[in-house]
This record gives structure tokens, sequence and C-alpha cells, in this order.
DNA sequence: TTGAAAATGAATATGATTATCAATTTCTAA
DNA sequence: TTAGAAATTGATAATCATATTCATTTTCAA
């Protein structure tokens, strides 16, 4: 259920800033990995809270900041809202639909070249992006029989 | 110093609404039109309170706002940082220098009109996007004498 | 097993934004 | 011009998401 790497990769960072292991911390990288997902860290908190209710909120929020620290989890914000996601080793962006929040992810290697040419054309070194495409997804358009 | 259309706009829509004229008003929008730049409320507040120190949190915040509903202004979120900026008659995305705040607009409609492949490939109707480009502008960048 | 270090979770703090409300200002209509 | 209804202001309080504090509990190395 747990990737093998990143349980050891979790352990690892913890090993060396001497972290200590906590059923806590097994509850969340479990729910964590259950869900493929883009959560908000309440949702997050609803899931972790299926196996163990008791656990708080501050909790979630400590974890999923570890876990963004070792490389297990992405950090996003969508429309204001913090999302955590699985990492991939691979850049990507995001398209959502504002009817029902289904979030698919992509990745264009063209348009990143092009925005590597805006950027050369104003002079400025590309360290990162952030790029959100919102629409409707195909479920959410009204069929026009 | 003031775009009469603009003025125009505004006094039309705050007709409309029956929204009152008031001198708090004139000076924010006024101050709005000296500065092209992309500010945080917190700096147009610091830009209006030199034209008149008493003007309130809450008045910047909410003429802000009536001065987007009537397409004056466009409000934009960089970073977690809610900014009001000039609206334009043309979409434009954003290059932020990650060391001086330094803000670019700019276009390219080649990027669109692959994020529009983008959508059609996962069936989605494209409504509206974010994209922001972060990285060293030249200024900001060591040179290599 | 023990004690130092870290983690938990409840509560509180923070920071940005929004809402409340009494006092003030604007504007319409007489 | 003026009265009064409606809107606005600005100080303050409320809200919301996130972060921090701290006493208690848990972990782990010796």
């Amino acid at each position: 259920m747990i990737p093998t790497d990143k349980k050891e990769a979790l352990l690892a960072y913890m090993e060396e800033k001497g972290f200590h292991a906590t059923r806590q911390r097994d509850i969340i990288l479990k729910e964590f990995f259950r869900k493929h997902r883009h959560l908000t860290i309440e949702e997050w908190l609803a899931e972790v809270r299926k196996s163990d209710p008791k656990i708080g909120y501050a909790t979630v929020y400590r974890t999923l900041k570890l876990l963004s620290e070792c490389g297990i989890a992405f950090k996003r914000e969508f429309g204001g809202q913090v999302r955590y996601e699985h990492a991939t080793d691979h850049h990507h962006d995001h398209l959502i639909c504002m009817r029902c929040g289904k979030i698919v992810e992509f990745e264009n290697k063209q348009i990143e070249i092009l925005q590597e040419k805006v950027c050369k054309k104003y002079q400025f070194k590309l360290t990162t992006h952030k790029m959100e495409l919102y629409g409707i997804c195909r479920r959410c358009t009204p069929s026009k029989k």
C-alpha cells in the first residue's frame, strides 16, 4: 500500500532530523497513500480520522508539512486553498473543473519551452512556474441532445 | 490623470447601484491611476494615506473591490498575496522576480492555443487560466565578470 | 528501565480579509 | 435650502485558514 521507497525516504529523513516514529504519523502516511487525490488539509483530516478520530488538526498540518519536506508530498495552492498531493518525479500542472472540483494533472513540454522563451525575452532566469486551467469537465457539461 | 472612460464607467456603475460619490473614493481612484503597479492592499493603503492619512483599511478594501466590480481593476493573487492591478482589455499573465518582486505582464498567444489543446484532450471546456512564471530578473542576476 | 528529547492535541495566536455598527456624509425631493 | 432616508466611513470585532504554545504523553537510546 505504502511504496517502499517512500517509506524509506521518510524514515531516513526522520533519522537525520532525530524525529520519532509515532502511531499518528503512520496513520497519516497510510491514509495519504490510500487516496490518489489533491485534498485540502481539512479533507485529509477527515480521512485520517476514519482511522483514528482523536488525531488533532495540528498533527495533520505538521505531518503533511513533514511529508512535503522529505519529498513524498507536494504542497499546492488552488484558489486560495492549500492542498497536498502525491509527489511525482515529473513536473505537472493542473486542470480544474469549476463545477465539481475534479482535478486532472497534465504535462506539456511545448508550453514549458514557450515559457522559457518568454523569460528569455524579458531577461529573466526561470526558476519555477504555476499554471492552472479552469474549466468545465465533460461530466459537468450539459449534453446537447 | 484619471482616464475619462474609466471615470465614466465608475460613475455609471455607482449610478446603477445607487452608490454615493465620496471624497475617499475619489482619492483612492486617483491614487490607483497614479501608480502603474500590481500593489497589495497594504501597499495601496500606504499610497492612499499619503493623500489622506485618515482613510481606513476597510474603505480601501471596499473601494478596490468596487473598482474590480466595474471593470477598472483586476484582482490577482500571487503567492498568497492579493493584488490589484489596472484592468486591460487583453488577457495577460505575469512574470515575477523572486528576489526584488518586480512584476512584468506578458501575453503569449501560442501558449494559450496549447492550453486549449490540453483542455480538448481532457474534454474540458476552458473558462479561464492562471499562469505565473517565477524567476530572477536581469538586475538581480549576478553578472559573470 | 529511565530520562532526555520529541510529539501530541487542545487551546491560543496570528495574519489577511470581511462584517458590524454608531456616527457621519451624501443625495433626493419637497 | 433643508430634512430625512440611504449609503459610507472607520474603528473594532468576527471570521477563516494556518501556525504556535505548552502541559502532558510518548518515543527511544543508553
